[in-house]
DNA sequence: AGGATAGGCAAGCCGTCACTTGCCTGTCAA
DNA sequence: TTGACAGGCAAGTGACGGCTTGCCTATCCT
């Protein structure tokens, strides 16, 4: 569990999944180029490409290998630990 | 937003949310015991103070002071915004 | 077949972070 | 009032993380 949030503690790794999140199944390149275009980050492809090592070892997103392609895919279920962990107590909820 | 995240990435503050979940209102020495006795974390009231400071910060927890002690409080509503960035999708839920 | 494309592996650099050590401030009780 | 207790403020150190550089493998297209 600690590495989700080790994943999600770098603001880099955010931003791709705000980019998966709106575009799923995005290979390396795409990625790499949405993220100099849309977010004015000139990262190196070898640095994206430890990012995306990072989200899917924590499981956040998984890889689709075909051809030469490998397409990732955004996967937010480890994301529910988190409340299971520390229940979210809203404003006006039974304490 | 980032803060929350790097709050969370360590896991001695994992414990110091899952400590007041369970009890809340700790003071720093009561939390420096339960860590060392129940978790087996040998840490200096130091760097309890600091894990503290963070954790504050993140807004992920309230102080209040009263005379020369001063009580922790947990606030889980940093979390919330989690959710509302990423949207959990279980299984068996509406594409 | 051969070049271009998509990606991987490994070492190195530099900044940040967790933790300690040392000392100082404020509050309560005897 | 003086010590004991609860906490704060730095400065220093060692390790981990993000990023780059350089080179290598695999797949596709002509």
């Amino acid at each position: 569990m600690g590495d989700v949030f080790k994943a999600l503690a770098d603001p880099t790794r955010r931003t791709i999944l705000d980019e998966l999140t709106e575009r799923d199944g995005q290979t390396l390149f795409e990625i790499c180029v949405r993220l100099t275009s849309r977010h004015q980050l000139s990262l190196t492809r070898q640095a994206v490409s430890q990012h995306l090592a990072v989200l899917e070892e924590a499981g956040l997103i998984t890889t689709r290998k075909q051809g030469r392609y490998k397409f990732h895919h955004l996967d937010t279920t480890p994301l529910a630990a988190i409340f299971e962990r520390w229940p979210v107590t809203r404003k006006g909820q039974a304490p």
